[in-house]
DNA sequence: AGGGGTTACTTAATCGATTCACCTCCCATC
DNA sequence: GATGGGAGGTGAATCGATTAAGTAACCCCT
């Protein structure tokens, strides 16, 4: 418990222990302006004594840290946990660390989290903000890298993009619904008015107008047992929407559960659609019908930009992810009640 | 793009902000030999200027970093991810980091990540290990407390274990198919023979001969679709088993699907059985019969062991985690045939 | 008045790696 | 044979904070 840390061998050591300095012993295991002959020999040295460069050194002089940080808004979340899943992965095969951050849906958590990544040197950030409007994404963006994933950061100097045209999902869900006969449907949403659905929102109240139907947002907690109360109330209700439309699939997940709890029958008293299309939407029972964004593919192309940036080579600055209607058997033809 | 990191200020700012010297600004931070007057001088010029003490120079001279790591064998997996998202949500309350590595299911990378993370001055490691009987988290555990969670860690010095007792709940799961008449079980397993399913395994076996019932054990990929053209496999053949029990709910969902394929209705035409009981059981259709083992309250107790091996403070060395049996619809009498 | 003990600081070393400024050979070139 | 230049190093400063050791001022007591 007391002499930790105690053998680890430094630059120093090995300086030591091949006659050298420890500024060429720094230079020879990056392979430059040495001999080869001197480069091989630190190189065996480091091996035989199990060196390890120290990433919090070389972070502190001002180098690489060979990792990547993460902002989410909530890690309790499906598409999220996919998301860094494949994320991390990208990572992992160029042996960079991931650092995670997540404002649990606290939107004045968000800056001070992104900040305190930054302090810790992270090579670039990836932020899937609740706020992207915030003017400390500015500050932010002047420290690290930043690749802002799901919604546009506005007022910040990014250094990549990827979008998911959300209005686009939310018009084929609802041409799709509206196609069915639905003229009344429930949007489950996240706290109506935050990124990063407030486009989402806007889209549904668009769509709603130009396609002659109803549509009623719901404040939803993100998660599902969050959905599932709320899901409960309006389907129990005497107007009850003939079909929901939550915009994930862990919301989705909740109003399944209030379905079965009341008796619902899924499609033919109640459709219910998802968003993200995560694995599991494929595998329930009715298949849920849902917008693929291809999380996996907006992961990687996420963490290339970011190892991107940090390379510092030409990226892609804006990529746009057009999402598709993938449909399933949990919507059909609106009921005749 | 380049005069990034420009204006942060530190110690040294304050201190000619204040006219002090470094070191009594860095004392009147933590509040320690200064009087009260500095004290209050000096914060005030802190949050004037905006100071952020710098994790990185702390780590370096050997003070606490304020993070904890976190070493899983799959975030791909259902589980793992509940657990990751309920320790970062625990220390998030204290304001602690979460660095994460994921050996993605190599067990030879194990160790290095482990270091790797200790090379970060990780304050803590929480760990679920592959190979718990590595001689090399002893070195691990000499660099940093380590709270191993799932199995227990050999040859090594841990901090403090969260023990999952999963021959008891394996044994819960295979008394309860036994009761229901099922005498030839496929057990999903992950790479068979390896831990943290090890001991799973063993008791499925010591279970199967006390009980009188053939069990098989079966090599399985950790995901929906790993499990899915296995479980396929299994149930399209003629010996086909009457139960199917998945060690993880995870693998049980791929067997959902097999059996959607297949027309196989559940529980009457074959019984399926999970592990780890995560939220999403209760939602399939028909709601999954799975053992819990309380993957939050794991999660929190680990991530408290880890602070509180920080702290310094006297901690629980073992807990063992009893799982109890979840019995839902998915497991019925075994089928007449 | 002088010694002992606090209080409130300052100075300088330290953590480990990187990098700028030099310095020394040695070889080629005019 | 002096000059130039590149290869292959060395020494010392640096990143930002912490801390051991030292110092100056002040109070108390005899």
């Amino acid at each position: 418990m007391s002499e930790q840390r105690s053998k680890r061998p430094t630059i120093k050591q090995l300086a030591a222990h091949t006659g050298l300095s420890p500024a060429a012993v720094s230079y020879a295991l990056r392979g430059i302006q040495v001999s080869r002959e001197t480069e091989a020999r630190v190189r065996a040295a480091a091996d035989e004594l199990g060196f390890r460069s120290d990433p919090i050194a070389r972070a502190l002089r001002g180098g690489k840290t060979h990792s990547v940080g993460m902002l989410v808004a909530s890690l309790a979340d499906l598409y999220t946990q996919e998301l860094v899943a494949h994320v991390q992965r990208e990572l992992r095969a160029v042996d960079h660390q991931l650092l995670i951050a997540d404002s649990d849906g606290d939107a004045a958590s968000e800056i001070p989290l992104a900040l305190g990544l930054a302090d810790r040197r992270v090579d670039a950030l990836i932020a899937m903000p609740i706020q992207p409007f915030h003017p400390g994404w500015q500050e932010v963006s002047e420290l690290v890298p930043l690749v802002a994933v799901g919604d546009r950061i506005e007022a910040a100097s990014t250094a990549a993009e990827v979008v998911v045209a959300n209005d686009l999902g939310v018009q084929l869900m609802l041409e799709h619904l509206a196609s069915l006969g639905h003229t009344r449907i429930a949007v489950l949403s996240w706290r109506i008015g935050r990124a990063p659905l407030r486009r989402a929102e806007e889209a549904a109240e668009a769509q709603a107008e130009r396609l002659g139907i109803e549509v009623r947002l719901e404040p939803c907690e993100y998660s599902f047992n969050g959905s599932r109360p709320l899901a409960r109330e309006l389907l129990a209700a005497d107007d009850r929407p003939s079909a929901i439309f939550a915009l994930s699939d862990s919301m989705a997940l909740g109003a399944y559960a209030a379905c079965r709890e009341l008796g619902l029958r899924i499609p033919e008293d109640v459709s219910i659609a998802g968003y993200d299309d995560h694995p599991v939407a494929a595998l329930l029972d009715p298949p849920l019908t849902s917008i693929r964004w291809a999380t996996e593919r907006v992961a990687r192309i996420a963490a290339k930009l970011a190892l991107g940036a940090i390379e510092e080579v030409a990226i892609e600055r804006l990529t746009i992810v057009p999402p598709v209607l993938v449909e399933r058997r949990s919507t059909g033809p609106a009921g005749v009640r």
